[in-house]
DNA sequence: CGCTAATTTGAGTGACTTCAAGCACAGTGG
DNA sequence: CCACTGTGCTTGAAGTCACTCAAATTAGCG
């Protein structure tokens, strides 16, 4: 990573309108832009690591970051992809404990980070800020829970339909009905909770029956309502 | 569900001390008091329904409810057990969405009702209590995360060791080295995610192991170090 | 410098194995 | 007596292993 030339103002970031911040005052966003930092991390990098200790959160201005467990024999199991607007890291802020996940960069990023006495600040001083961030971490408990429930009861196949669906909602299609994010076999795999083979022949399966197309990594979403139909949703 | 003679008092209520209540003031904590109800629950209540909407949160004084989502074709995921300290059905309410799980009695409780206007009041008055209330949240998804890690790496074999260190850890033994929750076959396969004759069958194992020991819903943990080893923890 | 050669990384396949689900049925005990 | 526990047997889904092939990177070198 490295320091942005231009530090992204907060006032001025399209994040704002949409995010946790948009009931922060103006005085407050001052404080947040000014305390802050922002860097470039490539693709690639680690941004913390599970079972650090971290002492501030990031918001995530450009790019994509992975946020992922490391299981038995060093096996990721990745938890949820972060984007523009999105913040990593605030739970083991929050919770005051070490880091319980890894996140690492897949689509060169700028990062802003945000020292934890500010966002403690924050909490503290602006209740409506306090309501905001407890919603989105009870979002993302309910949709933590509903994953635990997917893949303890559905099959691979229904999962991977599922997660293609998800990846769908969360990052677009472009023009062509392609994806608009780009994982490699083992990352789908390691979303879903089963092995690169797996993902491959299913894939492939989904292919032969008119489901989605590929070209290398470019996976085309062609019958959406056949895919909910496999993923039982 | 019929109401209770005597409503616990949440001044001397054993809870105050080491929940999230800890940090009301004497005024909050009658307010709390003052604008809530409570019930007793048998085994087999619901407090709450998937799908439903509610409009408050419950404390539990007694007893222990078990937390679950409905899967396909009906099959139960437990996400979590609540005992007497504990609080369920507040991420509804905060997150202002419907109630992502169900809540039913396993053994009979009391249970305390606090309106959601209150739970809002106490968050926009006191920021000490959002902190513990983002804290709880914040741990709850961590767990979330491991379990989702757990039950996607592991075999079931090691995700049922791991359990019952968990309902160890989290309700005890009692002298003989006995669980202190009494759950069915088929529930503890919904918390592991498997079906019941392979729960029956891998605890028979553990106890021709010598790791455990049966007698009916009694299972006595012998050999904890064992169990952690298979567990892989 | 430019242009192969060498290495790495990811996608894809086939053969084989194994874990665990599902079904049917027999006890059993509150 | 019905819900729960326990057992045997069968089958299938998915994991593992052992490769090939293609593309992308990096290194080597005249």
């Amino acid at each position: 990573m490295k320091s942005v030339p231009h530090v992204p103002i907060c006032d001025e970031c399209i994040i704002k309108g949409h995010s946790i911040f948009k009931d922060l005052t103006t005085d407050q966003l001052d404080s947040v832009h000014y305390g802050k930092g922002s860097s470039l991390y490539k693709r690639g990098n680690i941004v913390y690591h599970e079972g650090h200790r971290i002492n501030g959160f990031y918001c995530v201005q450009d790019g994509i970051v992975k946020i992922y467990k490391t299981g038995i024999d060093g096996k990721e199991q990745i938890i949820r992809f972060a984007k523009p607007g999105d913040i990593i890291g605030f739970r083991s802020v929050l919770s005051k404990e070490l880091a319980c996940t890894t996140a690492k960069v897949i689509e060169d990023s700028v990062l802003c980070f945000i020292p934890s006495e500010n966002l403690f600040q924050l909490v503290k001083e602006n209740p409506a800020f306090s309501m905001q961030l407890m919603q989105l971490t009870c979002r993302e408990l309910g949709e933590a829970n509903n994953f635990i429930t997917d893949i303890a009861q559905k099959t691979v196949r229904e999962r991977l339909a599922e997660i293609l669906l998800i990846l769908m909602d969360t990052f677009g299609l472009d023009s062509d009905k392609v994806l608009k994010i780009s994982l490699t076999r083992e990352e789908m795999a390691n979303m879903v909770g089963t092995a690169t083979e797996s993902v491959i022949r299913l894939l492939s399966e989904f292919k032969l029956d008119g489901l989605i197309d590929l070209h290398g990594r470019k996976i085309s979403l062609l019958d959406i309502p056949g895919l909910r139909k496999i993923a039982n949703m």
